[in-house]
Formats: structure tokens, sequence, C-alpha cells
DNA sequence: GTCCCTGCAAAGCATTTGCAGGGTA
DNA sequence: TACCCTGCAAATGCTTTGCAGGGAC
């Protein structure tokens, strides 16, 4: 009785016949992202890491956060705040719209901002990365706290 | 015969009558930002004072670019390449196409983003501070070499 | 043996902060 | 005197890098 493939595991074949090698670290890292459905901070990984790995390195998970960007296995968010965020590919694509004031990131989803991409590609010919349009501004609590000051 | 009012001048005497005092530092600092008619960095503005102000000293080129940001009188700009950009708040309104690949800045006009901004305000009540909209992606010719790669 | 990967420690780098002193009102 | 502002030096905080060692193939 022949069983379907396996997704995850045919992904991790993949990657080990590419020459590269899942240790218990790298797996860890990318079960902590995948699991966490919202992006997520270097520190962040390593806390959740370190509670079933104690001694893996910050420095380990810089790396194998630049070799998933690289395998395109996560998307890397710069929202401004001094440190950068991540998330799994496979979560689906939105933006965030960032309070210059109370700091506040706020997801939407990509139908707006799909149709923006659209008219930048035509009128500029640049390929927008929709999945990484920071949207810096004020929420609308802030906007009104703004008007009444 | 009565002068015009000189409007440099003018917002000067603002600055002094709100308690502020413009040292030589800081009129040095505005008006290379002033005078400069692109986004420039902190370390830029320093080295363009210290060419006539030499013992100026880099804390104080950003204590000055945040007060100035306090009185709007600078944007911030944040493409995400580990420093911030400035500009004199009397730049027309553009943006800036960011290439992720060969790091290449093209600066926009507002046509599209004003019309992306206005649909963000009705969908999600949220003030798009347009003067600070960061779109990264791929110019043209990197996205061509990708393609082709 | 070769190459991938890790831990550790140190370095990098833009930016911020503490502190003492100087200048202006 | 009070307050604004500066220079200097040190600190901050995230991220990267050099290096030696360990393990897979």
């Amino acid at each position: 009785m022949q069983q379907p493939p396996h997704p995850i595991q045919d992904a991790h074949e993949q990657l080990r016949q590419r020459g590269f090698r899942l240790t218990p670290q790298r797996m860890l890292i990318m079960e902590v992202i995948n699991v966490f459905h919202d992006h997520i901070s270097a520190e962040q990984i390593h806390a959740a890491v370190v509670a079933r790995y104690p001694y893996i390195n910050i420095a380990t998970v810089y790396r194998n956060l630049h070799w998933l960007l690289d395998q395109q296995l996560v998307r890397k968010i710069d929202v401004g705040d001094g440190h950068l965020w991540w998330e799994a590919a496979t979560e689906a694509v939105h933006h965030h719209l960032i309070c210059e004031r109370c700091k506040a990131v706020q997801a939407i989803d990509n139908h707006v901002v799909a149709c923006f991409a659209n008219h930048v590609a035509e009128h500029y010919g640049f390929a927008v990365n929709i999945a990484h349009l920071p949207i810096f501004g004020l929420c609308t609590q802030c906007a009104a706290e703004e008007d009444a000051a």
C-alpha cells in the first residue's frame, strides 16, 4: 500500500539533496516560524528554541534566517522599529500598517496593495515586492488624538 | 519704503520666539539639508557641516535632526538600508522605489501613491504618511536579470 | 578529506545618552 | 539664575563575522 508523499518530508529531502543539512537547530527554527502565525523577531525565535534546545546561539538563529530567506522559506519584514521581523513564506500575503505614534502594527490583506503594485509596475516598470510593503502613518486613534491636540 | 517679510528670517524669528536658539551648528545643518535637493544621511550632513565648522559633533547632528523633525522642518525616510535618510520638508512629496537586489533608490512622484493612500484611509481608517512610503522590490533591470537566471 | 554547520566571543555600525561646561536671556 | 545647547565619551542594541571544533558524507 503506497503512501501519498508527505509535503514537509519532501521539502526536507529536497534541501538535503541540494547539499544542506537539517540540523536540530535548523529544524527547530523552521518549526517555530511555521507554528507562529505572525511575524516574529530573531530574539523571539531564539527564546522559543532555547526552551527546547538550551545551547543554541543567537548567531545560529541569524545565520539560519538568512539561509531560510535564500531558500525562500521565510519572508523578511522591516517595519523600521530597529529589528527585523520574519514570517513563514507559507503565510498569506499581507501588509503592515505601522503607526508612527503608538508603534502599533496592524496587518491588512493584499487587496488594495496588489492594485497599487500593478500601477507602479505599469508606470515605472518596477516589480513591487508585495510581500514587504511597510506602510507608515497614523492609526485611527492616534490620528484623532493628533487632531485634538 | 516697506520691505516684504523675508520668509526664512520669519521662520527663524518664530523658532526664537518659541524659546529655541539658532546656533551656528543648527543653522548649518538646516542649510545643508535645504540646499541638498535629495535625501541625505546624518553622516553626510555631518561631513558637509564639518567642511565649514570643523568641531561639530555627530551627536549634535542627530539631536538637531530630531529637533527639526519635531518642528516639521524635515522628513525622515527609512528605506531599510541601515541608516535613516532625511530631506527638507519643503521638497515636493515623492516616494522611493528601493531595489532589493542592486540597492538603487529611485524617486517617483506622488500621483499613484496618493490614490493608494486614499484607498487605505477609506478601507482601514489609517492615515498613510505619504511622505514616508518606502516601496521595496526589483528595478526593471534587476527583474530582467532575475528572470534570465 | 571535504564541506557544512555550530558555539563562542568579538566586532560593527548607526544611533542615543549621561555629563559637564558654555552661552544667552 | 534658568534654560538651551554643545562636545565628548561611553553605552546601546541589533546584527554580523572570525575562528576553531564537530559531525555528515
